[in-house]
DNA sequence: CGCTTGCAGATTTTCGAATATCTTGCCATT
DNA sequence: AATGGCAAGATATTCGAAAATCTGCAAGCG
C-alpha cells in the first residue's frame, strides 16, 4: 500500500510537467490539498521531496512556487543531460549485453511507431509518443549500469519535459527527429562509440537552438 | 529567518555523514523529533528532502533509514562523480577566468596547509581537513557555470563523505594524496584539459581501488 | 507630501492528537 | 512440531487547529 504522500506526489509531478500550474506561479497548500484531495501534511511532504528534486522552487516561509521557464535554465539542463547521458552511454556501449540491445531495439521500435502516427493536436497520441521519446533516452543508458546515473536523468528529463510545451509552439520536423535517434541507434549497436556519442551531444543540444531560432523566449521568460 | 525544517535537515545531514546513526539502522521519528529538539512535522518535512537527495531510503509505511556502506553503491557514486566532475572540469577549463583561477588557487592552499596539519585522531583538524577537500573539488568546476552540475556534484559528494569512516580505518598515504591534487591543479591551471580531467578520472578510481586492497567489504557490508 | 509604523487578513509552518499500518508473540489448530 | 490467525503494542502517517510569519493598506508623524 502507498501512502498519500506518494499518490500526491505523482499526480502534482505530472501536473507540473503538463503545466497544469502556470510556470512563476505560486502552489498554495490549501488549494493543492483541495486538487488532490488530501490533507496539508502529505501534500507538503510531497512538496518537499519535489523540492529536493529540483521541481518546484522554496521560499521560507513564503512557501512553493513553480520555476520559472528560462532560456539560461533550458541551456543548463541541457548541458547537464549532455554530461550525463554521455557518460553513460559511453560505458553503456562497453558493457552492455544483448537483453540491452534487445530492450533498445524494442524502445526504438516503439518510438517509431509512435512517431509515425503522431498529431500533436491529439493529447493521448502526442503523450504516447512523449513516453516513448523518454523511454528509448532511458533505454540508451540502461545498459550503463548505475543507478545514480538513471536516477539524474530520469529527473533532468522530466525537468526538461516541462519545456516542451514551449517547444510545441514551433512547427518541428518529427522526420528529422527521427531520424537523429534511428542513426543514433544504429550507430549504438554498431557498438561505434566515438560516433554515438558525438550524435547524443549533438541531439541534447540541437533543442535550445531551435528555440532559439524562433525567439521563445521574450514571450516566454 | 529559516524554518525549523530547514535547521533539521541541515543537522540530520551532519548526523549522517558523521555516522552518528548508523548505517542500515532505522531512524525513528520520535527519537529524532526530540534529538533534534522539533516536532514530528518539521522532521518528516527534513527526512523528504534527504530522501530526494539520496541520503536516506524510505519505505512505505515503515519509516525512513540510512543506507547501508556497500561496495556496490561506493562504486556507483565513484562512476557517477566521474562522468559528472570530468565533464564540468572540461567546460570549466575552457570558460573559466580569472576569478576562478583565484578561487582555485586559494582552494588548493587551504587543502594544503589542513592537509600538512592533518591528524586524524584530532576530530578538529579532521573536519577542517575534510572541509577543505570538498572545497577544493567544488572550487574546481565551479568554472563551469553550472548550477544543476554543481548541485549534483555536492550531492555525490555528501553521499561519498559516509563512506571516510571506512576509509579512516586504513592508513593512507596522505602525501600521495596531496600530491595528486597538487598535480591536478596544475595541469587544470595550464589548461592541458586532457592531462587534467586524465588525472581528475583517476583520482576519484583511486578512492574504491584503495578500499579493495584492503577488505574492508567483509565487516562493513 | 513622503516615510515609517502598526494592524488585519491571508498564508505558511508547526504542534498534538487521531488514525492507519506494521510487528511481534501467543494461542489454537492441524 | 509447524502453520495460520489474532490481539496488543509500537510506529508511521494524517488530520485539524494553533502559532508564526508575511503582505498590503491605512493612519500617524515629520
Amino acid at each position: 500500500m502507498t501512502t498519500l504522500a506518494d499518490n500526491v506526489e505523482l499526480a502534482l509531478r505530472a501536473d507540473l510537467v503538463n503545466g497544469v500550474h502556470p510556470p512563476g506561479g505560486r502552489l498554495r497548500m490549501e488549494m493543492l490539498a483541495e486538487r488532490y484531495g488530501a490533507g496539508l501534511s502529505p501534500v507538503r511532504e510531497a512538496l518537499s521531496r519535489l523540492y529536493a528534486e529540483g521541481l518546484v522552487s522554496l521560499e521560507s516561509n513564503k512557501g512553493f512556487r513553480v520555476p520559472a521557464l528560462t532560456r539560461d535554465d533550458l541551456a543548463d539542463i541541457a548541458f547537464a543531460r549532455g554530461a550525463i547521458e554521455t557518460a553513460a552511454l559511453r560505458r553503456a556501449m562497453e558493457r552492455g549485453d544483448l537483453a540491452w540491445e534487445a530492450m533498445l531495439v524494442s524502445a526504438l521500435h516503439t518510438y517509431r511507431q509512435t512517431s509515425r502516427s503522431l498529431d500533436t493536436s491529439n493529447p493521448e497520441r502526442l503523450q504516447a509518443w512523449q513516453a516513448a521519446h523518454d523511454g528509448l533516452h532511458r533505454a540508451l543508458i540502461a545498459g550503463s549500469g548505475s543507478p545514480r546515473i538513471e536516477q539524474i536523468q530520469e529527473r533532468l528529463l522530466v525537468q526538461h519535459a516541462r519545456y516542451r510545451q514551449l517547444l510545441y509552439r514551433i512547427p518541428i520536423d518529427f522526420k528529422v527527429h527521427e531520424r537523429e535517434h534511428v542513426d543514433l541507434v544504429e550507430a549504438v549497436l554498431a557498438r561505434d562509440v566515438e560516433v554515438a556519442v558525438g550524435m547524443m551531444a549533438d541531439h541534447i543540444a540541437i533543442t535550445l537552438d531551435v528555440l532559439d531560432q524562433w525567439g521563445i523566449w521574450n514571450e516566454a521568460g
